[in-house]
DNA sequence: CATGGCGGTGAGAAGCTATCACGAACATTA
DNA sequence: TAATGTTCGTGATAGCTTCTCACCGCCATG
């Protein structure tokens, strides 16, 4: 047990790299979207020439993975906080939106057009998982909503596998549900540019949908 | 008024090839996604080396307009048709959904993520409007939702420019802005793959939300 | 029939991803 | 301390992309 030290200063320097890389590659992607990130602007920019980048990661995709996961936890994060600061659905859907807004690029890289191609590593779609976990129990701290389900709860009466062992009523998977599609239908318009023009308030329209989700 | 002929034999033979462009064009999208578009790979597919292309479109952001374009017409022809054989809102959701399942990628290239620096030409965003009217419209002819309005409708008496000289409610103009979002955000999560895996059936979330759109 | 416009080509510049061989600086071991 | 091995960065290179240019040939119109 004499190496206490968890990380030789290779290793540091070497992940400070690797940080300084996705700092400009974010810093790119938030100017002109994922599409146009570059390997060798980055490289030029951080005073170093272009094949250097392939010793930190394997190529643009594995860099944009590694972005997009970054994303996913940074979402999963500012959800966790949120509830653990005794946050209910509103809160969430608050700290969704301030969250989405803060980088829309950020927001379209893990809920965007998605490419064709890609398959995303486990390890993301357990960090979407555990998201989505946290809405869910948020949903079922909620008061129970009147009358009968509808032909979408017996369904997912025998289609729940998704929500793990969770012990939750159909209806709060299905509000759980309907909180994700929703607030993501108003948000991805409004950052998408969608309502720039039309002349209303964007936040009004979401806090309508927010109000409405709760409501009944 | 002796040249009643409306197009010259070159005048159809370069519409022809400029369709025939546009149609290798979208089969590499729905293939590969729009970033993925390669006017040298088009060309070498129709026959002919890259630059030949050039004569017909100013370059690859021309082309891709010219398909937004498109899909922008193909969409509102959908509305416009639906509408026109009697369909309500509920006629109008299912016409969209089967219109964004025939060809996903062509429902993300006019709403997916957009490129930063991307500024669509007003005729689009005339197209777009025209689309926005018919939703309008068919909220109008239906039964009027009963309560009082909350803050957004409030809102929207003061901030309804974009409704045109069309002298709907309050309460309609928010209905079409929800069905649109709504119905944008169980599509688009569908149509990026987001409840693969989960279990159940798209088609009945989207009935769900139409549902209790149309309902209450 | 001659002239001009249009369509197509090959060459080439500038950008990108990615691989390779090499040298230099570092860390580790003998 | 000296030798060895690993890591980092570079320039060269291949292959792809968009896009411009000069040239050539054909078709259509005057």
């Amino acid at each position: 047990m004499s190496k206490a030290r968890t990380s030789t200063p290779r290793e540091r320097y070497r992940a400070q790299v690797r940080a300084e890389i996705k700092e400009h590659a974010w810093e790119q992607i938030a100017t002109a979207g994922a599409s146009a990130l570059s390997l060798n602007a980055i490289a030029k920019r951080m005073g170093m020439s272009g094949p250097a980048l392939y010793r930190y990661f394997d190529g643009r995709d594995e860099l944009i993975t590694e972005l997009i996961r970054d994303a996913y936890r940074s979402q999963a994060d500012t959800f966790r906080t949120a509830a653990g600061a005794g946050a209910g659905l509103a809160g969430l859907a608050h700290a969704l939106r301030a969250w989405a807004l803060d980088d829309p690029q950020r927001y379209f890289l893990i809920h965007g057009t998605p490419v064709p191609g890609y398959h995303a590593p486990d390890d993301i779609t357990e960090i979407a998982a555990e998201t989505m976990a946290v809405i869910v129990d948020a949903c079922a701290a909620l008061p129970p909503s009147d009358g009968a389900g509808g032909a979408f709860d017996a369904h997912l009466d025998t289609h729940r596998q998704w929500a793990g062992d969770r012990a939750a009523d159909s209806a709060v998977l299905h509000r759980a549900l309907s909180f994700w599609s929703r607030l993501h239908g108003v948000l991805s318009l409004e950052l998408a540019g969608q309502f720039t023009g039309m002349g209303f308030d964007p936040a009004l329209l979401f806090e309508a949908e927010l109000k409405d989700l709760l409501g009944p």
